[in-house]
DNA sequence: AATTCCATTTTGTGTAGACTTTATCTTTTT
DNA sequence: AAAAAGATAAAGTCTACACAAAATGGAATT
């Protein structure tokens, strides 16, 4: 179907199912053939049958159980796949003009709420960069980070003065574990004043924990600027 | 390594990979071996190798394109997958005891704004239902919800009162597309009155809305009660 | 110098078959 | 009846090989 060739391919396999999921030929909780008799009807192997269903079971669509069989699950565990992009990228993609500021940065002791946060003994240093990426004049985002020194050593030679510490860190812990969570904050004066907001607005917040084999990098709270949708289709 | 079998697998050849990519020893923007070096190092056959790179490269680590090679990216594509519960679901994980009540629900013809978002027609009736949902006695979600009845008439027999919109939908059009949008609103009047706080305060709000095959089925605002966070590992 | 064309390399995907692992089901034993 | 043991079915993964598709880099042509 996909392609001009001849045989099945696992796609064509995919869709077809899929489809008799959507279409409730195939019902939900329902058992499908095993990959043997699929792969018959398909006139394909077995291998070909069993990629398709074991992509249709990542993407969320079907059960499957050694001996079990393959069912279709009742209540879809549909996963929204959100590509979590730079801020630089982030704000070309919507036609504007990158800029960075950074704000403030220091070193300091950990925060007692950050010490326990990100699990720090109480006397580890911190860098703590304050800064602002606007779509060219217009605020876009107020990022407040916390770096771990002992985790990255290397923080006390950069220069936030011209990239941003997300760009630094990118580049040099590029394979991290991320924990990230979406949530809505007020905006206190000092922030109105950053994202040009009124006091008290609300302000769509990421707040991002960053490991690196099991080592706390950074933590980061990102504040977007009013009327920010995070969107994704699936 | 993970098996006691002595052969390699696609998930030792994944870990490895990924590890000496942590590690620095392969940077970013690198160019990889080919499928059939790596797949004499790793004394197995090319198709173990291309399994284990085609999912890595399905995860956000690599690039991968024909004649070209496999390369390691440099701004990681990483990719957050947000699981999307059901409210009962999450409520009930949190350790609450679920409670839903139906608020109001009428049929009229589609709102402009509607209209447009949806592209219905401005003809086209929709039911309209507002509910709520609650964690023992404190309000979890206010729910406030379109169904476009062209795209399942069924819902005219739908009794609300019992069941949740939401849960109605995944029963009777279990597989969908889905547009997700979370963004941070002001709480009015009457959706503070709903989630008990104080008007003017920020609620984090997710939109969604829901195809099937092409015809919009569902628009819903989701308001979440304050504190709520929404959280995802990668 | 630019463009078109083509050979070659690399990934993409299919076939055929074997062995492995796990969970379920059945049977047997307690 | 309950628990333990064993047979078996289904998915999971590997080997070995083949051909397809794409895109790149260089050669030929304009």
């Amino acid at each position: 179907m996909t392609q001009t060739s001849d045989t099945t391919s696992y796609k064509d396999i995919k869709q077809t199912v899929l489809h008799r999921i959507r279409s409730g030929e195939l019902q939900p909780d329902t058992l499908l053939p095993n990959e043997q008799k699929l792969a018959v009807e398909f006139s394909c192997t077995r291998t070909t049958v069993n990629r398709a269903l074991r992509e249709l079971a990542d993407e969320g669509f079907l059960e499957r159980r050694r001996k079990a069989g393959t069912r279709v699950l009742s209540a879809p565990q549909r996963q929204a796949r959100f590509t979590i992009p730079l801020v630089r990228d982030e704000v070309e993609a919507l036609g504007g003009t990158y800029r960075y500021a950074l704000v403030s940065h220091e070193t300091q002791n950990a925060p007692d709420w950050l010490a326990a946060r990100l699990s720090l003994r109480p006397d580890q240093s911190v860098m703590h960069v304050r800064c602002m990426h606007f779509s060219g004049n217009t605020p876009f985002q107020f990022e407040d980070r916390w770096i771990v020194i002992d985790s990255v050593p290397q923080v006390e030679q950069a220069d936030f003065s011209s990239i941003g510490p997300n760009d630094w860190l990118v580049q040099t812990v590029p394979f991290t574990n991320v924990e990230l969570t979406f949530l809505a904050s007020r905006a206190d004066a000092s922030l109105a004043g950053f994202l040009d907001v009124t006091e008290g607005e609300p302000v769509f917040t990421a707040e991002r924990i960053t490991w690196l084999q099991g080592q706390p990098v950074t933590f980061a709270k990102m504040y977007f600027a009013a009327g920010y949708r995070m969107t994704t289709e699936f």
